[in-house]
RNA sequence: GGGCGGUUAGCUCAGUUGGUAGAGCGUCUCAUUGACGUUGAGAAGGCCACAGGUUCGACUCCUGUACCGCCCACCA
């Protein structure tokens, strides 16, 4: 028998361990042993990681937690499959690529749209290569024969075959709304990628002109030549006697024509009580502008520039106009006061940008507009029912045939969803899925509209220069990677998936859009239960972030202490839905934790020459009769725990009874038993015995170390199963 | 402004049907080379944020307060 080292040298072993497991085929469902044919399967989608850059270490967590519900189905026989891809990620990698042309000094606009995406993707092919590489570095079991990406041929076919349902259906809609411009990154986005900033601003209070009745308030005066009306509460007895007059006025120049209305929206106590409403500039003044049917006048342009107002304004940055015509009321004596506030100010989340509120032509999904529901399969919900998407979204969660976990983050989806507004999905972009839509003779106003998966027949079609929203081809992304709409065979066997396990931080960007995608195209839903999980934080709690450079490579990490004791620091004790500081000190301990199993091997190996397990095992003395009842319950903890999604708790199980039950007590006690002829025989039973439960207990946490020692176990004759990663599963 | 969480040992966190509090790391004492010093034995350390209530009994359920965090939100 060959010495093993006295203590667990991770590198020495992993490589080889993985490539022993990618040659088994076994990552592969359908190559599982025959026997399990008609075994239940048990799917999980790998949120697809963004080929914008490396994986960190909220990757490494997220993909852990998955490989252990994988790895712990496998073994108990299921017919698993996990299945790989990464996305597009169109605006983040777009964004990305063109920073780094910034820094070559050159720009998209000088590419070209060709050459410029030739160059994203052949940056989004390293970022690839590299994801791949980090995640088989992480033991994860995932079916390589199967993996996607959102933009690849199959996954382009899904999304335009979605699109032109949808549009067929009439929910996807093209219409001139106002809409959340970012001037930096020159394309519209949706509400979900704003990011709210706190600044301070000053509310100016003013009347329009001398002869004004109604003094108003705003913090953006430079949009006030836009104005078509000044609203009020119905209630307000102040302004009562003006409602329904209309004025017209000269405002820094530019001529207002002024209608007062009353509107609910109004709040009475704040400012003056009295709204100057710029239709085009502001989302509520739009929406007080349907209701009053009050022009809508665009003041501002795509750079955020003044696009009208004379020689005083015009192509004047909204900054500098706001200066002027804050001195021309000063001057003009029409202002009433200027008081500091904070400012809640929305900006783009990639670009940065200050989002612009514009009236533009643009592509929107409704989710309040009722659609008659095809083949349903969700229960509840009749096929040929009428239903709108934002109820289909609801309805899955409330009645619980998607479960959450944390529970309590149903309360934050219901909130999201009952706010919903129609989805704009049109982007200026040009890295993305182009919008599968042709157009014959000028876009802005078409004789005729097509949309299809492929062109039209004709020449004078002209396709639509945007792209779709990134999160359009993610929303299909459980069904999309089972070959619908083509090849149904996988679709039909893992869908709906299992578990989908995402960050608690895109619930709504992608698994609201997942739950909507599917319950549209397929009637059913995506996945039977979500477990959201934290944020990995730096030590002091901070997010890793670039700027803050607190950035960790997770495979620097798995080369010191080893994968293994990577994946369980980081699962151990981390609840579902609850943030964790990562802390290297916790790696290290658990490093040690994998140390103090290779030894106990080593002891077992050590003083047990063959033991037959086919004969009982006998509890005759204390400690034996202590340590079959710990494993038994150990065993059925662990079991609960993975089937409710409760993995901290087996992480904490398997710790306690390894090295507290196991190598403590029964250990030490084995020494003295073992010297006793009578006992020594059901002994050395009970030592392999426990082991080999451990090593199947921990195999889907510690896939490698367990795998090593398994190997080590069949070269003694103490085991025959060549593969601990597909050996039952203990009961 | 609305919503959702958190407040438990020095630090980071577990604690699912309410029954006299647990882990990792850290600290202190002791042991020894025996599977493992990446070790073993032991110890200190908590009125489980606060105030009420329900209960025979509450860290656990209810109400309220304070502080911290997150998400959503164009009170212009």
């Amino acid at each position: 028998m060959k010495e093993l080292d006295k203590s667990y040298d991770a590198s020495k072993y992993e490589a080889d361990i993985y490539q022993k497991w990618m040659d088994s085929g076994y990552f592969n469902p359908d190559n599982l042993p025959a026997s399990d044919d008609n075994a239940e399967p048990f799917t999980i989608v790998l949120p697809p990681p963004n080929v914008t850059g490396t994986l960190h270490l909220g990757h490494a967590f997220e993909d852990t937690i998955q490989d252990i519900l994988i790895r712990y189905r496998r073994m108990q026989g299921r017919k698993t499959l996990w299945l790989p891809g990464t996305d597009h990620a169109a605006i983040a990698t777009q964004t990305k690529v063109e920073k780094i042309l910034e820094k070559e000094g050159t720009r998209k606009s000088e590419l070209g749209r060709e050459k410029f995406l030739e160059r994203v993707e052949a940056f989004a092919q390293g970022s690839h290569d590299t994801i791949i590489s980090q995640l088989k570095a992480m033991g994860a079991s995932l079916d390589w024969s199967r993996e996607a990406y959102t933009m690849d041929e199959a996954r382009s076919l899904a999304v335009r075959t979605a699109f032109k349902a949808m549009y067929d259906d009439g929910l996807i809609y093209r219409g001139h709304k106002v809409i959340n411009w970012d001037p930096k990154g020159q394309t519209v986005i949706s509400d979900e990628e704003i990011v709210h900033q706190e600044r301070d601003s000053v509310l100016y209070t003013f009347k329009y002109s001398a002869d004004f009745p109604i003094p108003i308030s705003t913090t953006r005066p430079e949009t006030k030549i836009g104005d078509t009306a000044v609203a009020v509460h119905p209630d307000d007895e102040r302004y009562a006697e003006f409602v329904g007059k209309e004025y017209d006025l000269e405002f820094a120049g530019v001529p207002l024509h002024i209608k007062v209305v009353a509107d609910e929206a109004v709040e009475k106590d704040f400012g003056t009580g009295a709204l100057g409403v710029t239709p085009a500039h502001s989302l509520i003044d739009a929406e007080i502008a349907e209701r009053h049917r009050l022009p809508m006048k665009q003041v501002i342009n795509e750079f955020a520039k003044m696009s009208i107002g004379g020689e005083l304004l015009e192509g004047k940055k909204v900054a500098e106009a706001r200066e002027i015509i804050v001195n021309w009321l000063r001057e003009q004596n029409l202002i009433i006061s200027e008081e500091p506030i904070k400012q809640s100010i929305a900006t783009a989340e990639r670009s940065g940008g200050v989002i612009e509120p514009l009236p533009k032509l643009q592509w929107f999904l409704a989710v309040n507009k009722p659609f008659l529901m095809k083949n349903s399969q969700i229960d509840g919900i009749k096929t040929g029912q009428e239903i709108t998407l934002k109820e289909l979204m609801r309805h899955v969660i409330s009645t619980n045939q998607i479960g959450i976990v944390p529970e309590h983050f149903s309360k934050t989806y219901f909130h999201w969803v009952d706010n919903l507004r129609d989805w704009c999905i049109s982007r200026q972009l040009w890295f993305g899925h182009r919008i599968p839509v042709w157009y014959k003779g000028s876009a802005a106003n078409p004789e005729e509209i097509y949309s299809g998966v492929s062109a039209p027949d004709g020449s004078d079609w002209t396709q639509d220069e945007d792209t779709l929203d990134t999160w359009f081809s993610s929303g299909l992304w459980t069904f999309s990677t089972l070959g619908w709409p083509n090849e149904i065979a996988d679709l039909k066997t893992f869908h709906p998936t299992s578990v989908i396990v995402p960050g608690y931080e895109i619930l709504f960007f992608w698994v609201a859009r997942m739950i909507l995608m599917t319950g549209y195209h397929l009637g059913t839903i995506p996945f039977k239960d979500i477990y959201l999980h934290g944020i990995v934080r730096d030590k002091d709690g901070k997010k890793f972030s670039k700027s803050a450079n607190n950035g960790i490579d997770p495979l620097e990490m798995a080369e010191k202490y080893g994968t293994d004791a990577l994946r369980f620091a980081l699962v151990f004790n981390a609840a579902p839905g609850n943030d964790t500081l990562f802390d290297e000190q916790k790696v290290k301990g658990m490093k040690h934790f994998g140390n103090k199993l290779w030894n106990i091997a080593r002891f077992v190996l050590a003083n047990v020459d063959e033991v037959n397990l086919d004969e009982p095992i006998n509890a005759i003395t204390e400690a034996d009769i202590s340590i079959l009842n710990q494993l038994t319950q150990t065993t059925q903890k662990v079991d609960s725990a993975l089937d409710s999604f409760r993995i901290h708790e087996a992480t904490q199980s398997l710790y306690d009874f390894v090295w507290r039950d196991f190598a403590d007590v029964y250990i030490e006690a084995s020494k003295l038993q073992l010297q006793d002829e009578a006992q020594k025989a059901n002994t050395e039973k009970i030592l392999v015995h426990n082991l080999i439960q451990i090593l199947k207990l921990l195999h889907p946490f510690m896939p490698f170390l367990t795998e090593v020692l398994w190997q080590e176990l069949k070269d003694a004759n103490l085991v025959k199963e060549p593969l601990l990663m597909v050996t039952k599963w203990p009961k």
